[in-house]
DNA sequence: CTTCTCAATTCACATAGACGAACGCAGTTC
DNA sequence: GAACTGCGTTCGTCTATGTGAATTGAGAAG
């Protein structure tokens, strides 16, 4: 993905080559591994004299690092340091912390807070399910909006050029049941806006079905909140228990923000 | 963290400025908070003009974000995402993590992997207590080493040489318990060293005593594993049970790793 | 021991970016 | 409403850095 993420023609926007490359580089291997100098020069399109001496200031300030042969660059630890500073100041998060809080010990499911960055949504929060099946899921990890609940109740509040644009044409099978035809996604998300909730089951993992509300905060909404739950414990109204829990937190989410004057 | 340049007394090893500019601003929010161009500017002692284009480059590569306002320049979600990937690709993090569980499980007490970075410690997973009174912690915050359990445990199985250059000679205290003379944390460490374990008590944390053990990996070890309890937890040899369950998962790794040639 | 391959590294030139100063734009203060 | 203050932005020059070709070094194959 990253590679160029070149917001489309649009103005050539003076760009500093050797900062974005920098940028770039911790993109392409969080999207696809680690690598030697020359591959990653080759997979990023840089002539590897230039990475030479990217890689090396990359690595003195801890944000790659070498295996231990010293020929294999990873992300090193100040990713990791970033990560947290980010959570720390997002007002959104802290406003949903208790909400989430909530949600979780009613359905005891998993739970998680996710964002809309491009085509993808990225997980900002999650609460594990006390229950040993369980999803397995971290905060920061991306998967495309259109195939979760969480990315489909984002979707379902944007306009219709939005949801177009943000559902490709060609969409890869993640399991035998996802949906790959844009126009049926799209029938879906509208179905999404329609209830107030978005579903998927089984679309991005085998045996596990999700649902997902939009969080009201601002006007364009780029959070939602989601709960995955193995179908194995669904049924007796459980789905609907859950669908309940979501609708009044965000009820819940919706109310304190009349109160408060946040953002 | 960032601001130094100049790798201390060796060889100039051409560094690429503005790339290494892009990662102290990112670091530099990380620690001191987000900030106009022009306080960023300030705080990093670089003129502002040249960190407009650097800030813009950012921005449109979703490194940094802006505001409502616009001027106020904070992390952007980008700095999530590689956190996520830092973690998957560590072989260290795959295979303390059933051990992890264990511990949490064994203690119902918060439980954090950690690993040292220059004179910090960073978490780089948690597990977290089930009771309602437990601690604010998070994977990717840094905590001085000498004044962690965790750090501690670490800096025990170091020579010297190397304890000494990571204790600073002047300790800022955390809480009024805070060690503050290098040479009482040094034997602190020391005794850690002798008993296998390392404890603090209400010095980074006020009522929470943390217990920490290395994990056995590779010869020089930077990574160690914590129990957090309240102290009103504790007593009734509980204190004991929780050194032993350390004891014992640090032994496990330790036979695990003779088994199976990992890294 | 020689040759091949694949890795990092260095070098000398053309270019991209860092810099300071000047500008434009709000919102405030007097 | 005029002078300030804090902000982002632009411009022209000097310099740092990106680049391709050539070099070194370590293993593996012959």
């Amino acid at each position: 993905m990253s590679q160029q993420t070149t917001t489309p023609g649009d103005a050539p926007a003076a760009t500093v080559k050797s900062a974005a490359r920098a940028l770039d580089l911790l993109d392409e291997i969080a999207a696809r591994g680690p690598g030697t100098q020359l591959q990653l020069s080759q997979r990023m399109g840089i002539p590897k004299s230039s990475l030479h001496a990217l890689v090396r200031t990359m690595v003195v300030k801890g944000w790659l690092e070498t295996d231990p042969t010293g020929t294999v660059y990873k992300l090193g630890i100040h990713a990791l340091v970033v990560s947290s500073a980010y959570l720390d100041g997002d007002a959104v998060l802290a406003q949903a912390a208790p909400v989430l809080d909530e949600v979780s010990a009613a359905t005891e499911e998993t739970v998680h807070l996710g964002r809309l960055d491009g085509t993808d949504v990225v997980y900002t929060a999650k609460r594990e399910s006390a229950h040993p099946l369980r999803m397995h899921s971290a905060v920061g990890r991306r998967l495309p909006a259109y195939s979760t609940a969480l990315g489909r109740a984002i979707l379902s509040e944007q306009p219709m050029e939005v949801r177009e644009a943000l559902v490709p044409d060609s969409i890869d099978a993640m399991t035998p049941h996802t949906t790959t035809r844009k126009a049926d996604v799209l029938t879906i998300i509208d179905e999404a806006a329609t209830q107030g909730y978005a579903v998927e089951s089984e679309e991005s993992c085998l045996g596990v079905r999700c649902f997902g509300v939009t969080l009201p905060f601002g006007r364009t909404t780029h959070d939602a909140m989601s709960v995955s739950v193995p179908i194995s414990r669904l049924g007796n109204g459980r789905e609907d228990f859950i669908i309940e829990t979501l609708l009044s937190a965000r009820a819940k989410l919706a109310s304190q923000r009349e109160h408060s004057t946040v953002r």
